[in-house]
DNA sequence: ACCCAGGGTGACG
DNA sequence: CGTCACCATGGG
């Protein structure tokens, strides 16, 4: 499939098939993957990575040498998108966006951090996403370092409970402050989101829309990223113009009509999402 | 000044 | 059940 060498402090993949490191870092899914000399600079949870791809080649830079499996682990390199992008592929109206957004790959993150991410994502832009995550961090996160980089951890639950609602807009959260302090409250005080991992998409959609400030497209943002649901679909603004334009000849279907082009994408429809997603921004669909 | 951004809430019918 | 004004903020 792929091979590992381990030097001192980094590992040397190759052999890599559909991964493309630019497109996954910047295609929306996660929002602390910043461009660093020819790579990236990511921060997950606690951990730390500088990531550079060449060809079929991967290198990966750990904050700790400790951490290669769970960065492989993260970006998804153990799963084998052959099958899946073949499956995909049958639908000739997915073709143009596979060809586009081929190498994007679904990271697979912490529950917690994606829900407050995705919260904040609301009627919102990556941008401005990005910054209050940064100042988010930087305010309540464990302050870390990597080599010479100083870094955030992500905040754990209790730090961001523990904030008040103008240290949370000091962060440019707006109107969601009340919503990021009140989910983290939830989370603090012991509600398992990984438990949503093993109960079914409907139900996992229902228990996430209990949190304020998370409606069905947060939701299937949290499903689809952080909780292993492959099959969840988020719908925001530019899903809904790819949609129209792939699907149904730039006629805005009824909301029925949608759910049913979603579920003939069967199990991976997310996948699918994610590649349909990119191409819509790429292509600027619906925009002069 | 207006419109938009990986939308959600609450009110109203 | 569906619709819709409103919501903070910053960039185009």
């Amino acid at each position: 499939m792929f091979s590992v060498e381990l030097t001192k402090k980094k590992a040397i993949i190759d052999g890599l098939q559909y991964f493309d490191l630019n497109r996954s870092c910047r295609c929306g899914q996660a929002f602390r993957w910043n461009e660093h000399g020819e790579g990236f600079l990511g921060v997950a949870g606690d951990k730390a990575a500088i990531l550079a791809q060449s060809g079929s080649r991967l290198e990966i830079n750990p904050s700790s040498a400790a951490d290669i499996d769970f960065w492989i682990n993260y970006l998804d390199l153990n799963s084998d998108y052959t099958q899946m992008l073949c499956e995909l592929n049958k639908d000739e109206r997915l073709n143009v966006c596979l060809t586009c957004s081929s190498g994007i790959r679904i990271f697979k993150q912490e529950p917690f951090e994606t829900l407050i991410s995705f919260i904040i994502s609301a009627n919102n832009n990556v941008k401005r996403i990005s910054g209050s995550i940064a100042k988010l961090a930087a305010l309540c996160g464990e302050k870390l370092r990597f080599g010479d980089i100083d870094y955030h951890a992500f905040p754990e639950p209790e730090a961001i409970a523990g904030l008040s609602i103008a240290e949370l807009e000091a962060c440019g959260l707006g109107y969601r402050a009340p919503y990021i302090l009140d989910t983290a409250k939830r989370i603090a005080e012991g509600y398992d989101l990984n438990a949503l991992k093993h109960i079914s998409l409907e139900a996992a959609r229902k228990e996430l829309t209990e949190f304020k400030g998370v409606g069905p497209k947060v939701a299937d943002c949290v499903l689809l990223f952080s909780l292993g649901h492959t099959d969840a679909f988020p719908v925001d603004v530019w899903m809904g113009r790819a949609i129209t334009e792939l699907f149904f000849n730039g006629v805005k279907p009824q909301k029925t009509e949608v759910e049913s082009v979603i579920k003939s994408l069967g199990q991976y429809s997310g996948i699918a999402q994610q590649y349909i997603f990119h191409y819509a921004r790429l292509m600027r669909l619906g925009k002069k």
